[in-house]
DNA sequence: CCAGATATGTAGTGTTCGCTACAGATGTGG
DNA sequence: CCACATCTGTAGCGAACACTACATATCTGG
């Protein structure tokens, strides 16, 4: 039995022009037409790939996620619990606003509400949120422990806040501010992980 | 010449309705149908009254911000800038998880982001974000010139932090954080304008 | 009671949505 | 070269969308 007509475009790359169009337009804003033209392909080859419209932005997800694990795991690198959120902000505040990409976080950007048919959306994206506040709470977890925080503070609520942090700054990201703005929101953040910080 | 026909509903109930409904499903989510049916009226009514969709919208926004900012009225008239930020933050935490409301907050939920033919929604919530902000702001230069923010303190880059976790703390109320979790992440943000703060 | 004005309910309008049937093209295994 | 399998482009499916024409109902001013 033979294996069909091997497909004539690149997945991954057409997976990086749809995340374009949702983080742009949003999960319901963004409509197949645009979809398709922004991939180079048509409807058939979409849905013979990806399943569905919903299909395609957890592909779109999943490639998202996959380069900003990369990108957190040199976040938490950083020697003090201080220094991740310090360097997590700061990159957010530029990242967020690199006009080579739609401004804001496709996290965010994806869709917070969703009509009927739709619902899961928001909480596909707030699972991938949840990962990362997981990522910075065990290293919160570990700062902690090595006497970096206090022994009072509470490394998930810590985690909780830098990522409630982040989400804030990519909303007023999408909705106009600079990247110097948000570098103020993020100085101004980072002294309250300072606070739970052992003095040096 | 006649005043003619009375309209047979409360206008400010119906937009209650609505903001409900836009509240819960964004703008692009709600349909007219789902509008209408909160709204107990039919299509040409809605149309007569408000427009258009993004008439409704901006109806019901402004109801929402005048409610708000009665409350912000209280907020703003705590003693100290951390008071401020305290009582704000809390009370976010408290409202945006009233079960009486749908979770998080209408200028979020609203629509960050839209598909074409709505791009000015995104914008139209972020205006009225900003006003919340000017009033922080505005109460946070006071209390530099009370001596009670230091000298070296920038209540611009203050209030857009408040702001921002706010922001991101209607994000997470929307997506199933509970009351407690967004008091944690509010009690971690007061300390970094107490940070800011005079010590007394 | 009448004329003008506005609201209401019914029943649609045209458009766009996500999605797909189908025929032709292009590959593999025998 | 032939079955078979998969992809591709055209063209269009039914459904849902925002919105409205129209007849009727209910008011005010004279």
């Amino acid at each position: 039995m033979g294996m069909g007509r091997p497909r004539e475009f690149d997945a991954e790359l057409a997976l990086d022009q749809a995340m374009e169009v949702f983080w742009r337009h949003g999960y319901e804003g963004a409509t197949i037409a645009q979809l398709t033209e922004a991939m180079g392909i048509n409807p058939p080859s979409l849905y013979a790939c990806f399943g569905n419209k919903e299909g395609l932005l957890k592909a779109a997800l999943d490639r998202y996620t996959k380069l900003r694990n990369v990108w957190m795991d040199g976040v938490v690198a950083a020697p003090t619990a201080r220094d991740v959120a310090e360097r997590m902000l700061m990159g957010i505040a530029e990242k967020q606003t690199d006009p080579a990409n739609p401004p804001g976080c496709l996290l965010v950007q994806g869709g917070v509400a969703c009509g009927t048919g739709s619902e899961n959306v928001p909480f596909e994206l707030a699972a991938r949120r949840a990962q990362n506040e997981d990522q910075l709470r065990d290293r919160f977890v570990r700062a902690k422990a090595e006497g970096d925080l206090k022994p009072t503070s509470d490394p998930a609520a810590l985690a909780r806040y830098v990522s409630a942090v982040s989400v804030g700054m990519g909303v007023m990201a999408s909705s106009g501010s600079d990247c110097e703005a948000l570098r103020q929101v993020a100085t101004v953040a980072v002294q309250a992980v300072e606070a739970q910080s052992e003095r040096r």
